[in-house]
DNA sequence: ACCTGAACACCGTTCAAGT
DNA sequence: ACCTGAACACCGTTCAAGT
């Protein structure tokens, strides 16, 4: 599509494990979406670990640019902190897909080492973002903000999940308010 | 193992589906670990489909008991909710498993139709469960119970998920003490 | 540099045949 | 009743070989 057949392989790859996981990356689906055969893959990826690998880490540095894009365009550190959600919220919007790194997590068994690095990078991002907004915004002590970072994390893993499981977004916004509502997410 | 073939197949494939999801159930590993051929597991299932359904039935249904044997033996329905996070903890405990309905909620896309059912069912056993024990300790009103109830279930299910990825069991049990401490868990 | 044919190993499924 | 070998059509992965 973008005349790039390593950037097309990427994109379409990130979509598949989305809704897939690793397992369902598959390199003759793949290579029909981009146009060429499924051993012309491995010119741009010498295995389907390198892929995956490649995929997650590309994942994590757009979402980290992403969340710093978010905390610099609010006026207030709160302001990027009731937002967040939102950012969890767009793979439900695409054809109900979740984060690839919940579907890898789901899957840790079954991918390779280089792939788990990136996966537990992504949360690392997200924990580590949390953390210093939280800390920004005073929602927290210091001391508090990674346990706090943490389990706000796992709770938006969780709501996109089960959201997943009935392919129901509004479930998703009511467990993100009921998280509000019980006091684990500020807002 | 039991002298029961089905039972075996049930048994094996809930583990399988536990650490692997439904693209991990193949028919020609199960029937080794429960020594017979693959071919013989259509003798007590007509396709893979049927299998996962059985299995999640199976999943849900003795959850739904082992949640009743849970309440039944408490003093007080705080201490039922008290120690609901253990029914999640034993997967994680039992060689870093998750739950079935996870997996498979993370599957969605690639799950028959009749499999999805018993997937869902399984989480509206744990919210219907945690609804009537919320009112039963007056932790939230009638009209609070759902939500709170649907909040909590999500919260455990994103939590095991990242114990997962970390392969971790003390993270698991640090979030579900961060849930508490802001409020979303009783306790 | 970029691509592919062809082979390989594997999987779900079927069925006729075995005990 | 319970089980199996063998086969089928298919799929993901790989690599030697093409241009």
């Amino acid at each position: 599509m973008s005349g790039n057949a390593r950037e097309d392989i990427l994109a379409a790859a990130k979509l598949v494990a989305q809704a897939h996981g690793y397992a369902g990356l598959n390199f003759r689906d793949l290579a029909a979406q981009v146009g060429i055969k499924a051993a012309s893959i491995y010119y741009y990826f010498p295995s389907k670990a390198e892929l995956a690998k490649a995929v997650a880490r590309r994942y994590w540095e757009d979402d980290a640019a992403c969340l710093e894009s978010l905390l610099q365009n609010s006026a207030k550190p709160i302001d990027a902190l009731r937002r967040y959600p939102e950012t969890f919220r767009w793979a439900l919007e695409n054809d109900n897909r979740i984060c690839l790194c919940s579907f890898m997590s789901a899957q840790f068994d079954d991918i390779p080492d280089e792939v788990k690095t990136e996966v537990q990078a992504f949360a690392d991002v997200n924990v580590a973002w949390l953390k210093k907004t939280l800390i920004a915004a005073k929602i927290v002590t210091p001391k508090e903000a990674e346990k706090r970072a943490r389990a706000i994390y796992s709770g938006i893993v969780g709501a996109q999940l089960v959201a997943r499981s009935r392919a129901d977004i509004s479930l998703y916004d009511s467990l993100i308010e009921s998280y509000r509502a019980a006091g684990l997410f500020p807002g």
